[in-house]
DNA sequence: TCTAGGAGTTTGATGAGTCAAACATTCCGC
DNA sequence: GCGGAATGTTTGACTCATCAAACTCCTAGA
């Protein structure tokens, strides 16, 4: 087994070679992702390459292997499924439970994690509407776009929720911005850099595009 | 906060010196309860000291501090709310759940184990009848005794378990005794170093005095 | 094309955690 | 009370994970 520092390294390189959009997974993000200098990243990303996990050239992009990739998606599919287990069951709140799985994920057997797994049903998305890979690896490739691409006047449900941060998810979560919810792109106002949307059953709020920009949503009717 | 392998070594000390009968916590038996070379817990225990943690001089028996003492206990109420959750929540087998908990012990915040504590009710005890801790550290004074201590004709409530192996805590369900279950002690041979039980509504059976040891009863009437 | 500053690397250091092997002490059984 | 077995300690070595500081490389803009 990897150690957790070699699994929070691992995850940070898959998400940032795959979710990030066309964002390499560089030595300077890495470390910024997992938490680190520079240098340290250096030489862990040495590692992973040694053990066959990744490969490196220097001053390139780091590159999972099949088998890094593999090892990534089930930290990945632990970390989500935890997630949601601590907000479907146990009920803690959507913007504490990234903080926990960060820890739990290292410390969850295959068994119950199967547990969890079929306790939730099998589920397909964490709490903030990131796709939970399956027991093989596979990851949902349907990727929903950012708000901001939206015409004003659509439609669209919120997909999923690209910032972990406390206070944001609270934030969306007073406004009424969860996976699920239908809202309304009221206006866009690109001179001000700012859009207006329309939470189902909410009042309208202002939100930066930047800010927006990491709401995902699927187009709706 | 402390790093697993001190948590571990902290839990290993508490255990040996209070739960134990009068057994020192020697490096020998910390090194085997931790699973290292007594080498290693030598360093160990000199670090522990260092930081406050526990009392060591050279060939004696190590103790802990009172700070030490806190912070095991809140590892031991860590481990056994985890391991009841884990029985009584997500369904695993009381037989698998040790395991389990040794490692999730390291990675439940404050909060997680509070809500999980109020999940179950407050509980006092584990799946095994280990007594939790409560959150000010202070433990179940109440102490059941072997059953072997019974009389023949004797009638008894099983209370604890002391093995965590899989296989004995496996043998043990199927035998019906498990905490909380009656059981008549039928006869006692020292001569053949027996003992033959019959717990309430199952078929008698005959345990090696040294392993019937392990099971700590209440006299019931 | 040159170059400044950002990105990445190397080096040297540290602490945690571990082991094996050699050594020291303690404690029992005779 | 002595001597050997059990117990504990020291030493030297190793891996993992990390940082700061000094260095090198790369590239985008002047
Ligand atoms: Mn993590
Ligand atoms: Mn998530
Ligand atoms: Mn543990
Ligand atoms: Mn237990």
């Amino acid at each position: 087994m990897a150690t957790e520092a070699v699994e929070n390294y691992l995850k940070a390189i898959l998400t940032l070679s795959q979710e990030s959009d066309a964002a390499d997974a560089t030595i300077t993000r890495i470390a910024a992702v997992v938490g680190v200098t520079p240098s340290t990243a250096t030489t862990m990303v040495k590692r992973l390459d040694r053990a066959g996990l990744a490969r490196y050239e220097r001053y390139g992009a780091v590159r999972l292997t099949a088998k890094g990739r593999r090892a990534a998606s089930d930290v990945l599919r632990r970390h989500r499924i935890v997630e949601l287990f601590l907000v479907q069951i146990v009920g803690l709140d959507w913007s504490e439970v990234h903080a926990e799985a960060e820890r739990l994920e290292h410390a969850i057997s295959p068994r119950l994690l199967d547990r969890l797994d079929e306790m939730l049903g099998r589920p397909r998305s964490d709490p903030h509407g990131d796709p939970i890979p399956d027991a093989d690896g596979r990851s949902d490739h349907a990727r929903p776009g950012p708000i901001t691409a939206c015409a004003p006047g659509a439609h669209a449900a919120v997909a999923r929720v690209l910032d972990q941060g406390a206070e944001f998810l609270q934030f969306l979560a007073r406004a009424g911005l969860t996976p699920g919810t239908r809202v309304a792109v009221v206006a866009i106002d690109s001179i001000a850099g700012s859009i207006t949307l329309k939470p189902e059953g909410r009042t309208a709020l202002t939100l930066s595009l930047p800010v927006a920009q990491r709401i995902l949503v699927t187009p709706a009717f």
